[in-house]
DNA sequence: CTATAACTTGAAGTCGACTCCAAGTCAAGA
DNA sequence: TCTTGACTTGGAGTCGACTTCAAGTTATAG
């Protein structure tokens, strides 16, 4: 009934935007579990696979290292975290993390609006008795920060000016 | 008028988290400025200069290496961007990284909150043609990101569960 | 039959960002 | 005077995360 589909290393690197090496770095060191092969010893992958792999690079874009990762990956899978009370607790710790440092990009973004606007004064960003410069401007143009969606642009910026 | 004050590097290092080692490591690469010295040699930073290493401990929080920094650090002295409009553009491009990155933070706190009051399914988490699962709780606990005040707690947990 | 492409392996190398070390200077206290 | 503490310097070492390499296998195309 069911057909599911297979991928070899390199249509799991393009899918994934990470590298074949990379992926074959994750399964040496465990990351992701060692991959089935055909019988010619070639891995494949099926889609479950792919999503774990987008996991692990989406939480990397967090800056969360390798292997902190790891214990992301066996809740992630299919179990009910509820049964894995330490995990619920590393999750919750994870996202304060998260929101915490939600909250350090938001100041960056507001320190380059504030100089994009005027380019003035100079405020410090640290995140304990934080004195922030008094918003001025928008905290962040509104639209541009809907949780969900994007905005199909590719994303991909990498600074590069002269 | 201004009797300025002065720290050591100790004291610095207390006040911006980073410490004293990283500080000289940051004045060896030239990410910082050759501090003054005193007399007999030793190190002296004035407000400015822990302002500049806050932005630099900032910045850090959001992954941005040290060679990225650098040009920040230039504009945000005491310049005018409006003078460097290579610099304007790199701030804007870094504008557009961070507010991406925001989302793909936002991602990982819904992954998390959905795994957290369910523990079902699993979504991917790309960013080029997302397919995100319907947000069906909160996209974040809307008053805990208030873009700015980090609600005094420490901020400082690090994931550690047996 | 041979060459090319797509993979495999283990091991070594690289790079960024620290982190540590040894040796030395200087000032103040017991 | 000796010791302690807070610093200085240059350089070496570490660590995480790749990245590259060399050598080998297998499948298909010319």
């Amino acid at each position: 009934m069911k057909e599911e589909q297979r991928f070899t290393i390199k249509q799991t690197a393009e899918q994934t935007g990470i590298t074949e090496d990379t992926i074959r770095y994750y399964e040496k060191i465990a990351l992701l579990p060692r991959a089935e092969r055909k019988d010619n010893g070639h891995r494949i992958y099926r889609q479950e696979d792919i999503d774990t792999i987008r996991l692990i690079a989406c939480l990397k874009k967090t800056g969360m290292p390798l292997e902190e990762i790891r214990p992301f990956l066996e809740v992630s899978v299919d179990t009910d975290p509820a049964e894995y009370p330490e995990l619920v607790e590393l999750l919750r710790s994870h996202r304060e993390n998260i929101v915490s440092q939600i909250t350090s990009l938001q100041q960056v973004v507001d320190f380059i609006d504030m100089k994009l606007d005027e380019g003035k004064y100079r405020r410090d960003c640290s995140d304990e008795e934080n004195v922030w410069v008094e918003p001025k401007s928008k905290p962040v143009s509104p639209g541009e920060m809907r949780y969900f969606s994007v905005s199909a642009k590719t994303g991909k910026s990498q600074a590069s000016a002269k």
